[in-house]
DNA sequence: CATCAAGCTTGAATCATTCAAGCTTTCATT
DNA sequence: AATGAAAGCTTGAATGATTCAAGCTTGATG
């Protein structure tokens, strides 16, 4: 489909106004959250493990759909658990780990979140079918190995 | 195209993975630039200043590609002023506005920097014409007016 | 002029986040 | 079993990034 090889060159240049879109959309949607959470007495941080919280899971599962250390997980679910709305478990299997839950204020409270999320969010600004699109475009960068410098 | 209309409750999920993706590729972008700019002695901040100073410009507008207050560039600019990589001029038109203008050294750190961003970045898993794909849908996004809350 | 808006900076406050270190438990090897 | 290495979590310290509110100078508009 393209008409000829893409000039080296020119790749990098798309390269570096990808990073700055990409930085671009993630600072809208953390201020969309951090002031649509702020309104529920939520920290952007928080409303974001909350929103990850699908069900029961470890600490490091956690972190990882956080994208963060699993010790910064530590502190913001310290913060969730002091209103209230996680406990941490024993987990079934493994003594080491963590099982978190939500309690019924923390899923009533996560339900509203979602609702507030979803309003006037700036991915509203896709078509379904563009989301999709952009969906698995990111899976595929986002699943890539990190590299260890 | 879409053999059906969408389900109002479906698209809500997907907006939802949408905004874990996002902060996930944002993230991994930000680690990448965090590790390789501080090899060259520059904070994530400072880096992604600079990467964003494609030519001369006020502070305002660097603070619109940063996606950051003013005062935020104000902070960043401080820094790599300090290090004598840019320097705030006079604006020709407005004696309002400075003009950040990079120096030699800022010049020729910003080519090593963008060099060493290029190799192993997170976007290099994905082919040129997904990484235009991409562009082409975060620009529809990010260029939406934010709504005042 | 007089007023209001724009550009920038300062100061304070806060949040998020990483890193290193340490504790407990599990797993794999011997 | 016994030992050593790795995994899961937490703590503490340090730091960076970032916002908000307030204030100063300059520009534009009536």
């Amino acid at each position: 489909m393209t008409s000829s090889p893409p000039p080296p060159q020119a790749q990098a240049v798309a390269e570096r106004e990808l990073c700055g879109l990409v930085n671009g959309l993630a600072h809208q949607i953390s201020d969309h959250v951090r002031r649509r959470a702020g309104t529920l007495g939520l920290t952007a941080a928080q409303a974001t493990a909350l929103r990850e919280m699908t069900g029961a899971m470890t600490m490091r599962e956690l972190a990882e759909r956080m994208s963060c250390e699993p010790s910064n997980a530590t502190f913001v679910i310290d913060k969730l658990e002091k209103q209230g709305l996680v406990e941490r478990h024993a987990h079934p299997t493994d003594r080491r780990a963590k099982h978190l839950v939500l309690t019924a204020e923390g899923t009533t409270l996560r339900e509203q979140l979602l609702d507030l999320l979803t309003q006037d969010s700036p991915l509203a600004a896709l078509t379904p079918a563009q989301q999709h699109t952009l969906q698995s475009l990111l899976e595929k960068t986002v699943s890539q190995p990190q590299k260890a410098s």
